[in-house]
DNA sequence: TCTCCTATCTATAAATG
DNA sequence: TCATTTATAGATAGGAG
């Protein structure tokens, strides 16, 4: 592409390769979108730039997090077919014991939703906050990616609507090396309950 | 890009979707390759097919979960940076609402760590339980639930997830820096129920 | 499915404003 | 610095085996 071939190495000059990085990310993030759509698929996509910037892509319908929470899932899966498969001898557990667990962790799981339902609705406030800072940016004639899932922290992209981004990051900032907290519905809690 | 413009729309047909799916992957990931190199930058993606298939990029010298921990530490920091641009478009009450939302994930937070704490020590029970319930599961001759409906165990492709939630048990141990307490319900939910 | 082919379309390097 | 333009390299849709 361009005028001219390129070697595949970094690029020394630091203002080319900022240029190049731009271009280049947006020809991704155009792709990722492309994909998401055209072959339903789900695409998460984080890159962090040699000085240091972020950018991400997300598919509609998720957040990063989901995305990675999935995956997370998927290579646990991996290691536990692993884990059987190498047939590791494991000590039993009596059953009143297993009982025990199942109530702690319930337990444990009811207070988290409490505090989480709690919280909910000042995260609906945080995103909805964002989404009008969005569109101020809009206002003043700032440029904007034309389509969903963007989030970046150079003021030049925005959210659309749907990332669930905003209230995830409130957590994140106060424990950054964080627990996932993301998936632990209380739902989940009832399932828990033994027979 | 090949013979006819297509619309950026879902592909209906499942078998063209599939193919232009691998294709335009493999497209996307080369390009994110070619951008670590050019560019210096740091790059993690993932993906998921609509049958549920999982890829992943990454930037060599570090990981998925290394870049998804630094991408949460840099919305964690740049969230109020934005917070405080956004405060003048806000009014005083929305603010003091984002501020008590602050102190409610905190207090939050410190308190999943004492139940994080608290269930610690049950983990390795749930691990070591696992196999009991396997044996007991022969022995009443019951067939294992299919657990993840994305999840691909036909075999066969290295990325491929398979089987059920016990994994998420697994990946709760191998992995403390990040305990997945959404998958650990999820699977005691279906892998505990003795009774 | 999978690979190869290739006409066409797209991304983009370099130039330009 | 930026956005825009332009010439080219690269990606890929559709088809064949």
């Amino acid at each position: 592409m361009g005028r001219g071939k390129i070697e595949i190495k970094r690029i020394e000059n630091a203002t080319n390769r900022q240029v190049t990085y731009s271009k280049r990310r947006t020809g991704i993030m155009k792709k990722a979108r492309e994909l998401t759509v055209l072959c339903d698929a789900q695409v998460a996509i984080i890159m962090f730039s040699s000085t240091g910037k972020y950018h991400e892509f997300c598919s509609p319908s998720t957040d990063i997090k989901g995305i990675f929470d999935r995956y997370q899932q998927a290579i646990g899966n991996s290691l536990w077919v692993e884990q059987q498969r190498m047939g590791e001898d494991l000590d039993s557990l009596e059953f009143d014991e297993l009982r025990g667990l199942e109530q702690n962790v319930d337990a444990a799981l009811k207070e988290y939703h409490v505090i989480t339902t709690q919280t909910e609705t000042y995260k609906k406030k945080v995103k909805h906050s964002y989404e009008a800072y969005k569109n101020l940016q809009q206002e003043l004639g700032l440029r904007e990616e034309p389509a969903f899932g963007f989030v970046d922290n150079t003021g030049g992209g925005g959210w659309d609507g749907g990332a669930g981004a905003p209230a995830d990051m409130y957590a994140f900032r106060v424990v950054p090396s964080q627990p996932n907290l993301h998936g632990m519905a209380y739902g989940a809690a009832h399932d828990l309950r033994l027979g």
